[in-house]
Formats: structure tokens, sequence, C-alpha cells
DNA sequence: TTGTAAGCGTTATCAT
DNA sequence: ATGATAACGCTTACAA
């Protein structure tokens, strides 16, 4: 089930020029006679001399710690301004034993969902000064791993995680290290845990109550990627047609496959011509559907006359197709602010009311069902 | 025309928990009796002490130095797993001047032709031991400017960078800087630069030589965005058709608001209100395309009888659509690749025989021209 | 081939 | 409120 391991960064050897591209040994210049600058940076004592006091005090007042005199903290500002200082983070993070750094990991760059959640803690966590990093596990719990382990190392203030799912050894280093972290999307499964989002087992079955109440009584689910999600969706759905009576395995249309346009239009085909009294479709992922409505289109299947679809996520373009795609709409925008914010304020030390945060979801009803 | 400057990451100050939530103060267990770690992580000391060997043996050992005995590396190797060391980046960082980063700007993470160059980007990276960092510029100058500011704090070992647009103080930074640097994505500008592309001016001719050999005469260029390339690939079309003698002023429809599918299908409705006798469009990106694609549908405005449509990028879906869009291709996952390789070159000193490299692009000609 | 010594640029700690 | 001093964990330069 679980993929092949890609990406190994933890064992990875170091860049090294000279082992992989043979000894090119550059002449330097001789260095170091003591406060002469490696970098060709200014240095923080520089500033401080420029301004008249010593290095301690210029990081205070850089740092905007309220004990340095207001006077004292302006000479510095300037100071730092007029040789055009900036902080080396690499010194910061060894003396002060923690970065300015948050990392992120999302399964996938290629689905806009994610893309759109990690807008909304940048535009959370840059104003603090806090660096975003972006992991991309590409939906595989040893890349998740992976990145995370890679991460840990750069001792970020916080975490910032998609989902439940993750390896054994993923958990346990999460745990030991000690780093505040926060789950996004899911909440079915996060006892114990901060995490914000929506139940994806609720959404499931708000798919299939909505179709039932549009009079389908034949409804598939087509899901790729088969990321724990995804099954949830599924799961919700399948319970609802089950208490409604309406339940039929063989219209569970399931592939680890990524998603995409050209998939759902293909899936679409064969559960078709598998089930040609099928009613309704609910898609794991709006792109799938999309495919759908255009294969629809290609092969004169009425939508949704013959067949009600109806998308999840509600990307942006679904709005537009033809005919236009009801989905259920995901707040990850807001899921990306609150997580972001939760995780300050976990960051701070405090503790937080609510750690389980659920943002809903909301049914788009438009012409596709 | 310059986007208002709405992120300062140089300006911000450092994540302060204390200022921002009133001075939480946790007790912390006393620590420093010489030799006792500050981060619960094991540090290179105590691998080399498991190992006993010396801290630098160590040291070497784990990069990958040649001259370590092979019998010591491997007990270092040993005692590292056994303790589960990672190094410390910040520690590395600070002590050779250098990190294992290389940092990428890409002007949107929305539009899947950078988020499939940042995949080419990493795959080639990973292996080498090196993190990748992800800057979005949101095709703003100003957030770019910042995002190159703010990275060169952290010496990345290089920088791969989108487009040639950029603000004075940027270059200059980057002149600076003294970091190697290659651009991706246009050709027509660089002069003098390391960059990896296709020529945009080129693409946009290409386009139009394709609608006119389908015997169209009048014919529109839509562009959004209006970055540099879209703009280049607009000139290009325009002179192509200047020369045909086919180049119509008001044909052309420029917009800054970002490329979306909505946007693409409001664009075209408009055009072809204004302009009923036209006969074909080339649109600066896929999404666009798209978006003209299912208003037409919506419209009964038949493709390509009535109107010829274009597309640019060959985003995935088009080969999906409804009709099939036909498209320029470009080779994004080529570009982040070579553009990776050519950066690693440049890291390790060594010269590039060809610094430009055209990557080229391929007219995909489907249903919809 | 291995080790010693000395920083890298910043911040924590403890004085003053 | 300000400063002296000693780390932070690692690598460079040089020595053996």
């Amino acid at each position: 089930m679980v993929g092949l391991r890609t990406l190994q960064p933890s064992r990875c050897l170091p860049f090294n020029p000279d082992a992989a591209y043979g000894a090119i040994t550059l002449m330097t210049t001789p260095k170091n006679d003591k406060n002469t600058r490696t970098t060709g940076r200014p240095t923080l004592n520089e500033v401080a001399r420029r301004a008249g006091v010593s290095p301690i005090t210029a990081s205070r007042a850089l740092r905007g710690i309220p004990s340095v005199a207001e006077a004292l903290a302006q000479r510095v500002r300037e100071a730092a301004r007029e040789l055009g200082y900036v902080v080396n983070p690499a010194a910061r993070a060894l003396a002060s034993a923690r970065s300015q750094t948050v990392a992120v990991v999302v399964p996938s760059l290629g689905n806009q969902l994610f893309v759109e959640t990690l807008e909304a803690i940048h535009a959370v966590m840059r104003p603090k000064g806090l660096e975003v990093l972006i992991g991309n596990s590409h939906y595989s719990r040893d890349e998740d791993e992976d990145l995370i382990r890679n991460y840990l190392a750069y001792q970020p203030r916080g975490l910032l995680l998609t989902g439940f799912e993750r390896t054994e050894s993923a958990r346990r280093m999460l745990e030991a290290s000690g780093i505040p972290c926060v789950y996004m999307m899911d909440l079915d499964s996060g006892a114990g845990l901060h995490c914000v989002g929506f139940s994806q087992l609720r959404a499931g079955a708000a798919a299939a109550e909505h179709l039932i109440a549009r009079g389908r009584r034949r409804m598939a689910f087509v899901g790729a990627q088969l990321d724990q999600r995804t099954l949830l969706r599924g799961e919700g759905f399948r319970r609802a047609l089950q208490q409604a009576g309406l339940y039929d395995p063989s219209l569970e249309l399931l592939t680890p496959q990524p998603s995409s346009v050209g998939l759902g239009g293909e899936l679409f085909g064969q559960l078709l011509a598998a089930h040609p009294q099928l009613d309704g479709i609910f898609f794991g992922n709006d792109d799938l559907a999309h495919g759908a409505l255009l294969e629809a289109m290609r092969r004169g299947v009425r939508i949704p006359e013959q067949v009600a679809v109806l998308g999840f996520n509600d990307l942006p373009a679904s709005a537009f197709m033809v005919p236009r795609l009801s989905s259920i709409h995901t707040p990850r925008e807001a899921i990306g602010r609150r997580a972001a914010e939760m995780l300050l304020a976990l960051m701070a030390g405090q503790s937080v009311a609510e750690p389980v945060q659920d943002m809903g979801f909301e049914l788009r009803v438009r012409e596709s069902t």
C-alpha cells in the first residue's frame, strides 16, 4: 500500500562540489584578521560599533526588546539601515536554538486546494517574521516522514501538517521533538491533537443526502489518490447510502492514481459502461468531476438529467463548467488561516481553548445535480 | 504599474512570543554543564565520542570526504545511526558560511506550469542533499525583490529565478551577492545571464502563423497578468500578424487581472460582443482558453468553425476540453531540470558552455483550431 | 589520514 | 538599562 521511498533527505550526503566535480580549488582571499567578515555582509558587531553600543544591545534593539532605551534603539536601527545589515539566520538559530521558521507539509501542489491553504498560512506567518518552509509529500507516507525528519533538523518553531495519515516513526519524531504542531483538513481521527478542518465523513454523507434528495437511486462514488480524506468521504457517502437502503458496493470506483481531469473522464466512461443504469456520481475531487462533465459532453450523456454529478472542494473552475458543477465547497483559506493562528498561539506557549476547530463545509448546488 | 508592496520580510521583527503575547516565562531546566546538549538532540561531538574519533573526523566521515579511512567512516556512520544523529543545519551554515539551500522564486503556484517546474527542480536538487526554498512572488516585482532579499540572508548556494522582470534594487543585490543564479522560462532579454527557457517572442509568432495557416484573418490576442512573458508572446503574435498584413490593434485584449478560467470566459464574451467578425483567438494562458471554450459552448458559438481558439502552455486538462484545445506546449519539466543542472554546475565553480539554453516549444494541434 | 585550535555571528546568562 | 562573557554545533586552517 505504501509507495516506494523516493526521497531520503536524511540520508543524502550534503552537496559537495569538490567531490562531485573534481577538486576545483579556488584561491580565496586571506581572511580573518579578527573582526573581518567572511561573508561580505555586515555583522551585528559592525552595526553595534557604528551605533556606539555593545553587540548585545544592538541585538536587543533590532529584535524590538523593550528594555532598550528608545534613543539607543533608534541609533542602532539607523546604523543597521546604513550598513544594509540583515541578520544571519544561521547564527541566530544556532545561538538561540530556535529558528524563525515554520514548516508546512501538504500532499500535493497540483491541487489548487493546497495552494490556497498555503497562501493563507503565508499571510498569517510572514507579517510575524516567520519563514514558511513548504514540503510536498506527494501523498506518500514515506515522503511525509522524510520531510518531517528533515524539517525537524531545522528546529522550526512549529509545524503545520495535512491530515493524520502518518508513519509510526514520523509520529514518534513529532512527539519527541516537542515542537508545536497543528493538523489541517481533517477532524475525524485527531483525538488529542490540535486540528483545524472539517469532518470528511460528514461531508461525504452530505453528498449522499443531496443526491438522494434530488431523487437519485443508483449512486456511485469515485475516488482517486486514496488518501485518508478521500477514503473518509467515501465512507461517509457509503454509510448514508446504506442508511437509505441504496448502497451498492459495485458502484464504488477507487484508484490509487493521482486525481486529474483526464482520469475523471476515463473513470466516468468505465463506470457508465459497466453500470448504464447509474443516475448519480459523487467524485472525491473536483478535477475528476470536470473530466466527467467533459466526457459526458463528448458522449452526449445529459447531465444532470441522465446522471447527476457532484464534485468535492469546489475548485475555482467548477462554477464555469458546462453544466456548472455542483460541489461541496471546503474552506481551505479559513483552515489555513486558523491553523496558522492556532500554531502561533501554541508557539507562544499558550494553551488553546478549542484544540479541535470544525470549519465546516458548504454544499454549492449548481447545474450538474 | 507596480503593485503595492505587501510583503516586507526584511522589515519584519522576528517572531517574539513574549512581546506578542505578554511575557510568559517558562522555567527552563538548568543546562550547559559543558558538553551537555541544549536542543535535546545528539551532536556531532557525541557521535565522535561514541565512534572513538575526533569531532572533525566524524564531520568528514558524515560528509563523505574521501580522506577518511573506510573503517573509521563506517564506525562513525554507525554511531550516528545509533544515536539518530541529524546535522544541525544552522551550525553547519554558520561554520562554513554556506547553506545547503537553493532558493527558487516563481510568480505563482496557482499555475500548474510552475508546480511542474518546481517538481523537476526538486528531483534534481534533493538527491544532492540540497534543500529547496520556494518563494511565490505573485507576479509582483516588489514581492520578488523582498523574497530575494530575504533568501539572500540565508546564504543559499544558488538561486533559480523566473524571468528577467526585476527591480533595479533586486538586480543589484543579486549582483553584489555573487551567488550563482539561473533564470528560467524566458530567453529574449537575458543578455549575459544564465538562462534556460524558450523564446516567448517566437512562441507568439508561431501561434499567429498557425492561425494564419488555418485560414484565419481576424485574430485576437488575449492576455492576463501582463507579466513580461505574456507581453512578449503578445508582441511576437502581433509582429507576425503585421508581417502578414493582418494586424488589428483593436483585437488585443489585455488585463492585469490574474489569469483564470472564469476570466477567460468573460473576456471571450466581451471580445465576441465587440468584434462579431472575429475568427481566431490566441490566449496567453491555457486557463483563459478553457474558460473561452466553456463560454462558447454555453453561447452556442462553434469552435473552431466560427472562432479558432489557441491556448498556451498546454496544461494537463487542455487535451480533454471540448473541443480538445490546441495549444503551444512548453517544456517546463525540462526547463526545471536543466536550470537546476546548470545551477549545480555554477555552484561547483564550473563555467557553463552554453549559458543560454533554448528548450523550444511545441505546437500541439488538436480540435479547437 | 587524523587531530588541534580557532572561530562563524548571534543570543543567553549573569553582572553591573 | 547595558554590557562582558561564554556558549550554540559545526567546519576551516593548519599541524602532526
